[in-house]
DNA sequence: ATTTTATATCGTAATATTGCAATATAAAAA
DNA sequence: TTTTTATATTGCAATATTACGATATAAAAT
């Protein structure tokens, strides 16, 4: 026990749960604002913009990356990083949807 | 080390990741689409629908209620669940707000 | 009153995440 | 070629999450 039983659930749902997942943290939810801020790829820099050590930004870059939610380029010996519109969109219309179905409910 | 850094980041930020992370469980995303199928409050029958034992069921369900994605009515000896569609509308305006800022990004 | 039904809480083991110092890597600048 | 700059990886301690058996609670049914 402890583990998640991903293999319980739909690949739909375990994917919504990793994108989802991988917000669940305000220093990925900062970086992910400071990407839409400069509204632009950015090539080292993010690292200064939060209050974490480097080892520690550079994991949740990591993980954002993992879930698909920024893409990251070498560019030369720094990284541009920015937002993966995509993903983004994939959760929008999740959430759109579940609104929609959601919105006339007869509910308590 | 070990916990979140939850004070180095705004109110905001610190809401969005907590919606973000209660949604970041497969389990909690089958619990969320079962109450959008029946498109009903449900009283009851939820743990039924999942494959995990009764107290894991309840402790999924109260992390969606602490998150607001759940609305709960005791009706009894049973409790009426309803999707809260409120809080599923801040996080689809939020990543409205970054797909269109971002859709027009000169990025690599 | 007792039993059943629905749900919550407690305790705890297994596992995962967070954060960082130390170190590695690799391109750019000197 | 040495140093600097930007980032990644490793290893580890602190903490959090996941899952569930056992047990508690409380209303409904008998």
């Amino acid at each position: 026990m402890g583990a998640t039983k991903t293999e319980h659930f739909t690949d739909q749902q375990n994917q919504i749960a990793i994108i989802a997942k991988a917000l669940g943290h305000p220093a990925r939810i900062a970086i992910i604002e400071y990407l839409q801020k400069v509204n632009t790829c950015i090539c080292g820099d993010i690292v200064n913009e939060l209050p974490l050590a480097q080892p520690t930004v550079s994991q949740h870059l990591k993980e954002l990356k993992n879930a698909g939610l920024i893409k990251g380029n070498i560019e030369g010996n720094a990284i541009c990083y920015c937002i993966d519109e995509k993903t983004f969109d994939v959760l929008k219309n999740y959430f759109s949807t579940i609104i929609q179905t959601v919105t006339n409910q007869k509910c308590c």
